[in-house]
RNA sequence: GGGUUCAUAGCUCAGCAUGGAUAGAGCGAUUGCUUGCGGAGCAAUAGGUCGGGGGUUCGAAUCCCUUUGGGCCCGCCA
C-alpha cells in the first residue's frame, strides 16, 4: 500500500488533532486533490463549520498550523486554502524512492481485506443451444473481471458456469435434430454452436409460426430430455455437449476461466429442489394458497408485489425453482449432492471440473460469499432469490451483479441484412439478430494485423498474429469494461474497430513505447537510489500516478466496478504518454538522472501491466 | 396500470455511492508539433442554462419531491 496507507496517516493525524481540540468525532474525506490544490485535500473545515460557528477558512487556518510531518516525511507540508480546504503537499524527494521500490514488488496493488474468504462467482450461464454473441461478452468479461478483482484483494474466489442444459431453448433444437432432420454434424467445418444457433434455432423456431402441431412437440421434447434414461435425452447430452465445447473455445480465447461447470439437468436429479422446498416450507418461508388466483399453488410473498408462484396447482415446479436450490448450493446451505470429475484442462492449462452425480471425488465449490453475474432485466427474479438467501445467510451474503443489456446499432443490423425501427435493436437468438462473439474476434484480429504489419516491416508471421491477438482480445474486453454497468451498450460493428483516441490499443501503445526506451540503452537501471531527482510536473505527475494504483484496486472492490480499473488504466497511459513527449529519457543530461528516469520508465511498465492484468489485458512489448 | 432505470459538449461517455474549489475525457471541427525514446502520439482553440420545475443546504450535476422523454421488467412460459 502506498497512497492509501499515506491518506490514512493524515486522517489519523487528523483525528488526533480533532480529539485534541476536544472537535469531537466527524466524517470527513481525505482524498487525492485536483490539479491545482496540492496533492492530497481534506474537507473537514467545511464541516466543522457549522458547529464552531466559524467560517471554513478559520478553521482550515488553525487547524494546517497543528500538523507535525516528523513521522511522516512523505508530506512536505500543508496549506489552509482561501476557500476552507486544507491541501496536502508531497513531499517528491522523499516519495518518488518509495513508490518506485513498491512497484516493482509483485503483487503491487494488492489489498488484504478479503482474508481469503472463499467467495463464488458464476458468470457466463449461456444456453448450450448457440454461439455466444456480444452481448454474452460482456456478462462474461464483467464476470471475469470481478473475479481477478477479488482475487487481488485477497479472496478466494471459485468462477462457475451454469449450463441450463435442460431447458426450452435446448428443446427447439432437438425438435430440430428429430423433427425436421437436421444433421448433427456441422456442414463445411462450421464450428457446431455456430451451426446450431445461426441455423437449427432459428429454422426451427421459424418453422414454429406455420406449423403449430411441431411447436407442440417442444414441450414433448423436453420432458424426454430430463427423462435421463430416454433416447431424446441421449441426444441432447450429446449436442450440448458439443455446443458447450465450442463455447468454451470462444471464452478461452478472450482469456476467460473457470473452475467449475454446473449442468442444471444434474441440479433436477440431485433431489436438490425436493430438499430447499422442505426447508423453506418448515422455515415459513413459502406459503399455500387455499384460495384466489393462486388457489393450490405454493408462491413466495414478495412485499408490494404479486406473490411469485414457486409451485403450479398441478404440482409442477416453476422456472424460479431452479435458482433456489443453486443459489442454496452456491452459499452452502445444503447438503452437496455432487461429485466432480475433470472436464477438461483449459487453454491457461487450469483444469476444469464439471458436476456428476456418479464417482466418489468430492471438492468443494460453494463460498460464504456468492456473486451471480447476470444482466438487469432478471432483476426481479434475483431480488428474490437473494431476498430468501438473506433469510437463511446474513443480508448481502448473496449479490447480484447486475448490468444493462447490448443492443445493435442500426448500420449493424442493416448489415447483417435484416431491418429495425429506430437507432438501435434488442438482439434476439430466434430472430437471428445478433452478432457472434467469434465473428466479432475475428474481424478485430484481421483489423489489428493489418494495421500492425503496416507499421512493422520487420516483425514474424507469428509476433504479428500474436500482437494482433494481444490487442484484439484487449479492445473488446476494454469496450464491454469501461462503461458503467446500468448503461447500455449499442454496439456497432464499425465503431468497435477504432484504434484510436480512448481505446485499449491507446493505453498499450504507451507500454510498447516505454519498451522502446529500454530496449535502446545499455543501461541497467539502478534501483537503490537517486529518484530524487525525478522533480518536473510530468515525473511527479506519473509517480503520484503509479502511487494511486492500490486507491482505485481499494475503489472497485468495494463498489464492485471494474470501470474502475478501466479508467486508472487509461489515465496512467496518459500520463506517461504526456511524460514521453516532454521529458526525453534517452537524452538526460546526467547518467544519475538517465538512471531516475529509466526506473520511472519501469515502475509504469509494472504498474500498468497490473493494472491491464486486472482486467484481463495483455501488455505487448511491440504492436 | 405497477415497478425499475437512464437523460451531462454536435456524437459516445467520466464525474453522482460519501454534496464543496475551475463540470472532465474521447470522437468529430479548427490549428500547431516528427534531422528527436515509435504520430495507435503530443500541444492548443472552439463547443455546457448537467432534460424542465421545485425543495433541503452556508453550498447541489451529485440528496429529496415533481414533471417530460427513452429503455427494461411485470405468465400456473423457460
Amino acid at each position: 500500500m502506498v497512497f492509501l496507507k499515506l491518506l490514512e496517516n493524515i486522517r489519523c493525524k487528523t483525528d488526533e488533532i480533532l480529539d485534541a481540540k476536544n472537535y469531537g468525532s466527524v466524517q470527513f474525506s481525505v482524498e487525492s486533490a485536483k490539479p491545482g490544490f496540492g496533492d492530497i485535500t481534506c474537507n473537514v473545515p467545511f464541516l466543522l463549520s457549522k458547529q464552531l460557528k466559524k467560517s471554513p477558512q478559520e478553521i482550515s487556518a488553525e487547524l494546517s498550523k497543528m500538523y507535525n510531518f516528523d513521522d511522516m516525511l512523505e508530506i512536505k507540508n500543508v496549506q489552509s486554502h482561501a476557500s476552507g480546504y486544507l491541501n496536502f503537499n508531497i513531499d517528491y524527494t522523499k516519495f518518488n524512492d518509495l513508490v518506485i521500490s513498491s512497484s516493482l514488488q509483485e503483487n503491487y496493488g494488492a489489498l488484504e481485506f478479503g482474508n481469503n474468504e472463499k467467495i463464488v462467482v458464476e458468470h457466463t450461464s449461456v444456453n448450450p443451444n448457440k454461439a455466444l454473441h456480444v452481448g454474452h461478452i460482456r456478462n462474461i468479461i464483467l464476470g471475469d473481471v470481478v473475479s481477478k478483482i477479488l482475487k487481488k484483494a485477497n479472496y478466494n474466489v471459485k468462477v462457475l458456469n451454469y449450463v441450463d442444459d435442460s431447458g426450452l431453448q435446448v428443446a427447439d433444437i432437438i425438435v430440430g435434430f428429430t423433427e425436421l432432420g437436421f444433421s448433427q454434424e456441422s456442414p463445411d467445418n462450421q464450428k457446431f454452436d455456430h451451426y446450431c444457433g445461426d441455423t437449427v434455432y432459428v429454422k426451427t423456431t421459424e418453422k414454429y409460426e406455420s406449423d403449430k402441431e411441431l411447436e407442440g412437440k417442444r414441450h414433448e421434447i423436453l420432458k424426454q430430455i430430463e427423462d435421463s434414461s430416454s433416447e431424446v435425452s441421449k441426444i441432447a447430452q450429446t449436442i450440448t455437449r458439443k455446443v458447450l465445447d465450442a463455447q468454451l473455445k470462444t471464452v478461452w480465447n478472450l482469456g476467460v476461466f473457470y473452475d467449475c461447470l454446473n449442468f442444471e439437468s444434474q441440479i433436477i436429479h440431485s433431489k436438490l429442489w425436493e430438499t430447499i422446498f422442505e426447508k423453506l416450507k418448515s422455515d415459513n418461508q413459502i406459503k399455500y394458497e387455499d384460495e384466489g388466483d393462486n388457489a393450490g399453488c405454493w408462491v413466495i410473498p414478495a412485499e408490494g408485489e404479486d406473490d411469485k408462484i414457486l409451485v403450479r396447482s398441478n404440482g409442477v415446479a416453476t422456472y424460479i425453482a431452479k435458482d433456489i436450490p443453486y443459489a442454496a448450493w452456491k452459499l452452502g446451505l445444503v447438503q452437496d449432492p455432487f461429485h466432480y470429475k475433470i472436464h477438461s484442462t483449459q487453454k491457461n492449462s487450469q483444469t476444469l471440473y464439471e458436476t456428476t452425480l456418479e464417482g466418489d471425488n468430492k471438492l468443494n465449490f460453494s463460498g460464504s460469499k456468492v456473486i451471480t453475474v447476470i444482466d438487469n432485466r432478471q432483476i426481479r427474479l434475483q431480488k428474490i432469490v437473494s431476498g430468501l438467501m438473506a433469510k437463511f445467510k446474513e443480508e448481502g451474503a448473496y449479490t447480484h451483479l447486475g448490468y444493462e443489456s447490448v443492443t445493435l446499432s442500426a448500420d449493424t443490423v442493416k448489415s447483417l441484412g435484416l431491418s429495425v425501427d429506430g437507432e438501435s435493436a434488442q438482439m434476439s437468438g430466434r430472430k437471428g439478430l445478433y452478432v457472434n462473439a467469434d465473428t466479432v474476434l475475428e474481424t478485430l484480429t484481421k483489423r489489428v494485423y493489418d494495421e500492425s504489419k503496416s507499421r512493422n516491416e520487420n516483425l514474424s508471421e507469428s509476433e504479428l498474429q500474436n500482437i494482433a491477438n494481444i490487442v484484439a482480445v484487449g479492445t473488446i474486453r476494454y469496450e464491454m469494461i469501461k462503461p458503467d454497468l446500468d448503461k447500455i451498450i449499442t454496439f456497432d460493428l464499425k465503431n468497435s474497430l477504432r484504434l484510436e483516441g480512448d481505446t485499449c490499443s491507446y493505453i498499450q501503445y504507451s507500454y510498447a513505447r516505454a519498451s522502446r526506451i529500454l530496449e535502446k540503452t545499455d543501461v541497467k537501471p539502478n534501483f537503490d537510489s537517486g529518484c530524487e531527482l525525478l522533480s518536473s510536473e510530468y515525473e511527479k505527475n506519473l509517480i503520484k500516478k503509479i502511487a494511486m494504483f492500490d486507491v482505485h484496486v481499494n475503489d472497485s472492490v468495494n463498489n464492485l466496478s471494474p470501470k474502475v480499473i478501466a479508467k486508472y488504466s487509461y489515465e496512467l497511459a496518459v500520463t506517461f504518454s504526456s511524460f514521453y513527449e516532454h521529458v526525453k529519457v534517452l537524452a538526460s543530461e546526467t547518467t544519475e538522472l538517465l538512471n531516475a528516469r529509466l526506473c520511472l520508465v519501469v515502475s509504469f511498465q509494472k504498474t500498468l501491466k497490473a493494472s491491464l492484468g486486472l482486467l484481463g489485458i495483455d501488455a505487448p512489448e511491440r504492436m
